[in-house]
DNA sequence: TTGTACGCGTTATCAG
DNA sequence: CTGATAACGCGTACAA
């Protein structure tokens, strides 16, 4: 193993300087910088992390807490994770997941992300004793990030309209927290200002309950009628009904779903969606993590990704 | 921070009777042992993981390693990943996920978990510096954990015969692996066991292939048919197919999937399938590593664990 | 600007 | 069986 005290000797200066070259450049004369980066370079130095973490007391470890229940996994994760662990990988961080509430205490993490909470997760995030981000709008003030609900239904609304459908009917999750609520309003306020009555039907978020839904209602719907749904669980159940009744999709009804994570592909016909750029947010919540524990827990605010509106087998052209 | 000298002190002892009641035992008289036990229980004291790791010089990481093309993400590796995580959690280890061949050489872990590893693949393996295992079954001699391919498909082939199928066909996917070919084997052997003949299809691993390959040779199949199927995937589009051609499932028709994650319970109808011990499987695989890491690599051999027959919407009771 | 001495928390070695 | 000492690799504080 290559160490600074190895790197220093090839390069005749006292390991400090060799320190210094790598925390503190500015601090070291060009000459010695130019011979000390030689030598690492040559001698292929990779620094040891537990030394550093020693020294830092730190652990180089952030704990990844997944707080909703994941009886089915959703696959959503899987794409958070892998942009979480490219933006950790980058500053040698690695990760312990928990999904489990009992073991969030365990171990000294650097920093938290939190993902899955409700509401009624403040307290238990308040009395963590390191920085925490959060994956998901709250109204708590803890640091988030989150797709743009709002905009993103706003532009399936809009297009919505452009494609003169009728009837524009929003399918909610009936769940009174924040990425909701910012669904909600992104579909209300554009139908308001295209005078448009909004009509939303809200139901758990299961592909059988939308299902069960449009069956039950399929009188009320008339030709031309598109359906905007929060999730591609709830597009995948509205799908299956309106063909189960007959309906064409997509000449005569239309589905949008909110999501763009794997179902929406493997269902027939191909979901057109709101996509969220998940593994983005996750390489930049791992970003905001790492800035806050470098700034010693300081605030970081709030930051939203535009998502994508993706057009495929459930709407027209 | 509780350290070992503040337990020591605690205890009227040296900090290295307390080192060495928490790492050996028995070299320590039940007397003091007791002491300082208590003494660690009263501070509630914590094991630095970072001292610990440079006195061992270990970095209390391991690498986990996706090679396969995660284009649409397999929820599969999820569930993988939360046994895994489950395992190191216990031993206070963190992981690294890495998705790019590149990203394979930086940093230092302990050990590496590979999964979707392919025959081409052994000489990357075989140039780690550290302990490996693998996810997967492989004849290249690295220690591995799978689901018992070849006794998923007996179990799935006995039951179709069992029920009296009149046809029972296999659905393979079309790559030179061994996972592939014990499921194979499995068919083949419990048929032939049967005085039955096998028939097998293979295709890649896409639900509309599959689909397709049915719709092309429905009129060969005849009433009181079931397919076997190497996936989820290829299951869910034998279903699409067998329903869109006015097939009855279950009664007429029947399907048994591979995997049983996610896939099979959003498909509609529910899918029978055998379900893969994923979770346990990424558990009991962090174990392996560990253990080999403890033993300075020592070789592990493989380990097999048995699938479970789901049986639901698709097979008749 | 550069170097020396020491500390971070833990473990191995060796002496008692 | 127990304790003192040195060492792991790196960073800070202070001195030169």
């Amino acid at each position: 193993m290559i160490t600074l005290s190895d790197v220093a000797k090839k390069a005749n200066v006292s390991k400090m300087t060799v320190s210094r070259v790598i925390n503190h450049p500015e601090q070291v004369t060009d000459e010695l910088r130019e011979l000390v980066e030689d030598a690492m370079e040559e001698l292929d130095y990779r620094p040891n992390s537990a030394a550093k973490a020693l020294a830092y007391n730190r652990t180089n470890v952030v704990k990844v807490v997944i707080l909703e229940d994941v009886g089915i996994t959703e696959p959503y994760y899987m794409s958070l994770l892998f942009g979480i662990a490219k933006g950790l990988d980058k500053q040698q961080y690695a990760l312990q997941l928990v999904t489990e509430r009992e073991d969030l205490k365990l171990g000294d993490p650097d920093g938290y992300i939190i993902t899955g909470a409700r509401n009624t997760d403040s307290e238990l995030l308040a009395s963590l004793q390191a920085p925490v981000v959060v994956f998901g709008e709250n109204r708590s003030g803890f640091d988030f990030i989150d797709t743009d609900n709002k905009e993103g239904i706003k532009m399936a609304t809009e297009f919505a309209i452009a494609k003169n459908y009728q009837s524009i009917i929003f399918i909610g999750i009936d769940v009174k927290e924040p990425f909701e609520y910012s669904r909600e309003a992104g579909y209300i306020n554009t139908m308001q200002q295209h005078q448009m009555i909004p009509r939303i039907h809200r139901m758990a978020n299961h592909s059988h309950l939308s299902q069960k839904f449009i069956n039950e209602h399929w009188r009320e719907f008339a030709r031309n009628t598109i359906f905007i749904c929060a999730s591609d669980r709830l597009a995948v159940g509205v799908v299956r009904a309106i063909l189960h009744n007959g309906g064409n999709i997509p000449v005569d009804f239309g589905v949008i779903g909110f999501d763009g994570v794997f179902l929406d592909q493997v269902s027939n016909p191909q979901l057109s969606t709101i996509r969220q750029p998940v593994q983005r947010l996750g390489e930049h919540i791992a970003r905001m993590l790492l800035q806050k524990i470098a700034q010693s827990g300081a605030q970081q605010g709030e930051l939203m990704l535009t998502p994508e509106l993706i057009l495929r087998g459930t709407t027209r052209d």
